[in-house]
DNA sequence: GACCCTACGGCAATCGATTACCAATCGCAA
DNA sequence: TTGCGATTGGTAATCGATTGCCGTAGGGTC
């Protein structure tokens, strides 16, 4: 009996050919179909390639065409809720290309974004998807990548001189400010995350223009924990404040929780709204109203832009407003 | 001035060679350092590799040594809160013995799953980890997957014939049914999703078992919504109900929140307990009573496994109660 | 001084699919 | 019947790194 893994037969072009009594190049070319073949010989290969099994070989394929059908996604952290929903929609695009997705995670640390984002250069993707963990520290990176190999910034963005596609934050915002234009509600603050993510530092500034209010902001993480303090602290700093926007649905989330356990009811006395349109949003009650960014049509563009003539231009799609039952 | 993309030279161990003067073969050998090369020689190449930029192509060194450093990854369902977790332990591990991760998602389609995972094997992926998606379609797949490839199933499980690495369901299921006596709830009963996903079928064979009695189950899916759902459902059919266990987190976080809504306070009249230890176990309140599986001792096993000598042995590693307040 | 063993460099084959180039055959028209 | 173009099949080079085998030179020992 035979000892250690089961010998796989390994069925090659030559087996094939072989087996069909032609050249390698001939069932190459009736695969490839890229030249004309006489159906006799055709329905000869195809035949010994049912029989055998074969299955062409990817990585000498690659190896000859100088292109792996394969595109490298950097992510922050596949943790943070809002990643899965974009991972599946660039896989999705990227199969439309028939292209496979590498996917690496940064744990929002710059030094392993370094790390792994170099790794998939080494990797011979045929082009690089990221949405840099940090605004200032991921710069350098993400523009030497470009020299290397095509890169699209998606979602987050923190380099102007490299292509990217994002959402729009301020129609978005300015919804929000309507809204609380409209159920009366004057006094403002918004709740991010450290300004280094590219997008709470975004969507912060747009607060900022759109409600006229430089003072009341809070900054501490992508988490349910940090809603909850932030509960506490907004109620210590800024006691009549009406209406709270929330970088992210998980933030809202915390800050909903903890300001129904101390007693105030949201959103008769206190609106909050989320962003990402996650889980939470639907999960808990109310409901959050939250902005749900246009993540098929990112990963569609993105992956596009990644595999077409690369250019250095930033578009931006358009954000919706999700009504929940948080804003009142 | 040039157009399109810029030309990235392309240096290979003949421009290493030629600059060094020396033979492509000594080039390898100082690079890889699995044979002796002169002192001197050696700087020589190490001058020129630093000189010239090179980088070794991975597509090259995949085809000759016929191994991709690569493994695959068939997950059912990214969006399942559970399997970003594991993903990410999965991906650290493999970084452990220098691999990468295919990651490909099945979204809860044997058919799809089918696809995808013959997508990797094209790939020559080293191994393939796969939480199949399916109890009884998916075996097939597993079964043939095992000839051209090491298969480890990782978390669920549909064949004994193939390798596996999973979270026992027994101890935990036990020490729920302790706390269900210790605090005096005599009547329970089982929500879990379709009986065609391994690990919630186990569950609740384990659950007939551990609390004697077969009657009250309920099957929908893994979502929020069929929780809400099974909360009118229980009540409805069972009003004498006092412990539900449920086989995710997400399916009692939906229970517990309709029950609440509905007047019924929880763990005081009924008691809630998830599974998987996600998000929501803690996001709610009451907090919820979960399973923990050993992810990353699941991770690191099942990479083992697959990396090294494959065996059809199915290991089952222990979970861990975390008792949060909705079990009373 | 002769002999042997080791260390080290180079040549060329190898992995598997694709394709540039060449050769042969066939059909059709003059 | 001859000739030309179109079609189709084969041969061998190619992608880039690695390694088995060979040859040579150098050091050490008796």
């Amino acid at each position: 009996m035979a000892v250690g893994r089961p010998t796989i037969a390994k069925v090659t072009v030559t087996d094939v050919a072989e087996r069909a009594g032609v050249s390698t190049a001939t069932v190459s070319r009736v695969l490839t179909g890229r030249r004309g073949t006489g159906a006799e010989v055709a329905q000869r290969v195809h035949d010994a390639v049912d029989a055998l099994g074969y299955v062409p070989d990817y990585l000498a394929k690659a190896l000859r065409d100088q292109r792996t059908a394969t595109l490298g996604f950097v992510v922050p952290d596949i943790t943070n809720p809002f990643f899965p929903a974009l991972i599946q929609a660039v896989e999705a695009s990227a199969r439309a290309v028939s292209s496979s997705i590498l996917l690496v995670d940064a744990r929002n640390d710059p030094d392993e974004e370094r790390r792994v984002a170099e790794l998939l250069v080494s990797r011979r993707v045929d082009g690089i998807l990221i949405s840099p963990c940090h605004l200032t520290r991921s710069v350098a990176l993400v523009e030497q990548l470009v020299s290397s190999v095509p890169v699209v910034q998606i979602d987050r963005v923190v380099s102007s001189n490299v292509a990217s596609v994002s959402a729009d934050h301020t129609r978005p915002m300015a919804q929000l400010a309507g809204i609380a234009a409209r159920t009366g509600r004057q006094r403002a603050a918004f709740v991010g995350s450290e300004l280094t993510v590219s997008t709470s530092n975004a969507r912060q500034e747009t607060f900022v223009q759109q409600f006229g209010d430089t003072d009341r902001v809070l900054v501490g993480d992508f988490s349910v924990e940090w809603g909850r303090a932030a509960a506490h602290e907004l109620v210590r700093r800024w006691p009549d404040v009406e209406f709270v926007v929330c970088a992210s649905d998980l933030i809202a989330f915390g800050i909903i929780q903890e300001l129904q356990t101390m007693g105030r009811r949201v959103p008769h006395d206190i609106a909050v709204t989320g962003w990402d349109d996650t889980l939470l949003a639907i999960a808990g009650r109310p409901t959050i109203t939250t902005v749900r960014q246009p993540i098929a049509e990112m990963a569609r563009l993105a992956v596009e832009l990644v595999t077409g003539i690369p250019g250095s231009g930033s578009t931006v799609l358009p954000s919706t407003i999700v009504e929940g039952q948080s804003s009142g």
